[in-house]
Order: C-alpha cells, then structure tokens, then sequence
DNA sequence: ATATTACTTTTCAAAGC
DNA sequence: GCTTTAAAAAGTAATAT
C-alpha cells in the first residue's frame, strides 16, 4: 500500500540521512587527524558493514565512526591511540574502545595488536628526525620484540623510548621531553622504558 | 603436580532478612556508610575477616573481599549477630553461595602474549592494559594472561574450576608454541 | 629523580535510575 | 549502561618529596 511505500521512503531517508552524517563525521575527524584518504575509505567501509549488520542499534553514530576510524589506522599501519581520537571526538576513550571491541568482533576482524613500529613514522617525521634514526628505532624496535621486552607494554611507550635513545645514537639528538610530547606519554616511562631497552639489548648510549 | 592457585578474593550473596530498615542498621553498626542517592545499599566494612559488606533494603546481602567461603560467613556472622542485639528481624543461619571468585597462579614461563592473541578466545590491547584477556567457555571464566606469565583467573564458582581453567590454558598454550616454534 | 597513590582490565551479586 | 564492593596482575599517570 501507499503507506507502506511511504515508511520505506522515511526509512531510506533517515538512512541516507545518517550515513551522511556519519561519513562528515568520519572526515571531520580524519582530517583533524591528517588521516590520509585510504583510512579514510576503510573506515567508511568499516562503517557500513556495521550499517548493514545492524549494529548501529543503541549506539551513537559518532561513536560508531570514531571507531571504524580507530580499527582502520590500524589496518592500514597508521595508528592512532585511543585517546587521540576522543580527543577530537564527541564520544570518550572508554564508548569507542567498546564500540571498537564490537564491531570488529561482528565483523570478524581480527587486528593483530599495535606494533610499536608502526608509531615511528609519524613520531620521527613529528620530531623532524632523519631516515636514519627512524631506521634504528625499527631495528631497535625488532631486537625488543624477539627478547620480549614490547609485550604488556604500551605501543607509543616503547616505540618513544626507541625513538629517543636512536636519536641520541645517530648524533641527533631529541630530549626525553620532546620526544614525550609527540608520542603521548611522560618522561617517567620513556626513562623506564630506554632503561629496559639499553640494559637488555647491550645499547651503550654515551651522552 | 598441581599447580599453586590462591584464591585472592571471594563474592558470595545471601539473605539475612525481608525488610531492612538501613538507615537504623546504619546506626547500629560500626563502620557502615549508607547514602541512597549513591548506591541503593548499605555498606560496611569489618577488619577481622578483612570484608566489606552490602546490605539491601530487600534483605539481599553481598560480602566481598574474603579470602574463602568460610571467612565471608564468619562475616556475615558477625553481622547478624550486631544487627539482631538491636533487636531487628535477621534470619540466623541463613545460606550463601559463591557468585564469584578471584584466583592467582603463575604459568612458569615468560608466554608471548602476541602469539596467544590469534587465537579466537582472546583480546590483547596492551596499550589499553598489559594483560592478555582469555576466555574459557568451559568451565565459563576469563584468565588474564601477563608477559611475566603471572596468571589470574576470575568468574569462578568452585575453587575445582580454577584448576581445570588453568590446565586446559597450559594444554592450549603448550599446542601453540609447537605452532609457533 | 624516585616514591606514593591511583587508575586501566576481568568477574559477580544487589536495587534503582 | 551506570552507581558500589573486593582482589590480583603490570603498565602508565599524576602528584608528592
């Protein structure tokens, strides 16, 4: 019947209308964010694959596409933390985590956990850091990981400790402080974590 | 050889009455706080068994933070027997049951958290927590798993699960590292 | 620069919002 | 879902000395 026609149209209205919304959604964030463009499609992928599973239901859409964002960067190797995407989002740390946990549970996506490799990148290039320390923090990085030293500790921790103490390797020098800023933690866990790193590796770090 | 599992924390629930006037329970015993805008319940803490204790208007009560089923009974105990020197109807010997209990063991090795993550059953986000979380349909709880192979083991009901949790993690755990050897 | 204290995760019941 | 209670694990954070 007429009415019937009439719901459907609503209903593609309102859907439209949301999808819409949450793909400004997902740009205003990518691009505060400097997410380049491919994060930018997955995450819209992300999102509607939720779209069409109906998970959507008693969750916010922005909090749904903080989400897809977060599990896109790390599908695409470009990760951001938890903390700074709320920090440009609407939704808290605490509703995107557990959104995030859903819909790649729904999904079935698996994310491996954030390699702290994958923080160098953007921290050296943040840094103004030559190739060359970027180098040697990923090699540093790889040597920790085969001796244990990264699991049960922060991606964006170990990953600044590297970052510094390659730094200082290299002749370029950044401080504890700098590097701290840029990747999101304190001057206490990149002084634990650099401790960790030279003593089990053998790095001899002569300032 | 079993392994040495503590139990660390136990839950358990019981009904010690119908109608519960808090407010005058707050007053009678020693260490009770209760604010109804806050939380619905009464809370109190007793420092012999080392506990803390809520108790509902309806009646219900919850004793946590006992170190086994018999420490939370003696607790509650004690505090049937404050509440019935004031004169209110408290049920004596009433049952309890254990809804939930918190164990701690050890692996005996440094496990590689990143490997035990591809299986299904488990989530690691270390830069959210650095334990890995692994859930156990059978018996149902949920063993977190740290890099110094520290174990903990929570959402048990009787201590003969923790035992039967941890050596089916240890089978799982010896099968994975032939596949990742 | 180090020492506390506190919060992250998981589990469970309770009554009410 | 949240509120409150307890407890362990290890990392990180905020604040104190």
């Amino acid at each position: 019947r007429l009415r019937k026609w009439q719901r459907r149209i609503r209903v593609s209205d309102a859907s439209e209308r949301n999808l819409a919304f949450a793909l400004s959604e997902l740009d205003r964030i990518a691009s505060k964010l400097g997410l380049p463009r491919n994060v930018r499609e997955n995450a819209a992928v992300l999102y509607r694959g939720a779209v069409e599973k109906g998970l959507i239901r008693g969750r916010s859409i922005e909090g749904v596409a903080a989400a897809a964002l977060y599990a896109a960067c790390r599908r695409c190797k470009v990760p951001r933390t938890l903390d700074e995407i709320a920090e440009v989002s609407r939704v808290d740390r605490k509703e995107i985590g557990r959104t995030y946990r859903f819909i790649s549970r729904e999904l079935n996506i698996r994310l491996a956990p954030t390699n702290p490799v994958d923080y160098v990148p953007r921290f050296a290039s943040e840094l103004k850091l030559p190739g060359e320390v970027e180098s040697k923090a990923i090699s540093i990085l790889k040597d920790a990981g085969k001796k244990g030293l990264t699991s049960g500790r922060g991606p964006t921790g170990v990953a600044a400790a590297a970052i510094y103490i390659a730094s200082v390797l290299q002749g370029t020098r950044r401080t504890q402080r700098e590097v701290a800023d840029v990747a999101g933690v304190t001057e206490v866990t990149i002084r634990n974590r650099y401790k960790e790193l030279t003593e089990h590796l053998d790095i001899d770090v002569t300032l | 050889m079993e392994p040495e599992i503590k139990i660390v924390n136990v839950v358990v629930s019981t009904q010690i009455g119908t109608d519960i006037d808090l407010e005058y329970a707050a007053d009678v015993l020693d260490n009770a706080e209760y604010e109804p805008e806050q939380f619905p319940g009464l809370v109190c803490r007793l420092s012999d068994p080392k506990v803390a204790l809520l108790i509902f208007r309806s009646g219900k009560l919850n004793c946590t933070g006992a170190k086994s089923k018999s420490d939370a009974e003696i607790a509650i105990k004690k505090i049937i027997a404050e509440l019935k020197e004031a004169g209110m109807e408290i049920i004596d010997n009433p049952e309890v049951s254990i809804q939930n209990m918190v164990a701690t063991t050890e692996l005996g090795m440094e496990p590689n958290l990143d490997d035990i993550s591809t299986l299904e059953c488990t989530e690691y986000e270390p830069e959210q927590f650095p334990g890995l979380v692994y859930r156990l349909s059978d018996p149902k709880v949920v063993v977190l798993i740290f890099g110094s192979g520290k174990v903990v083991i929570t959402g048990l009901k009787k201590i003969d699960d923790a035992y039967t949790a941890f050596n089916k993690i240890l089978t799982t755990l010896k099968e994975l590292e032939e596949e990742f050897y």
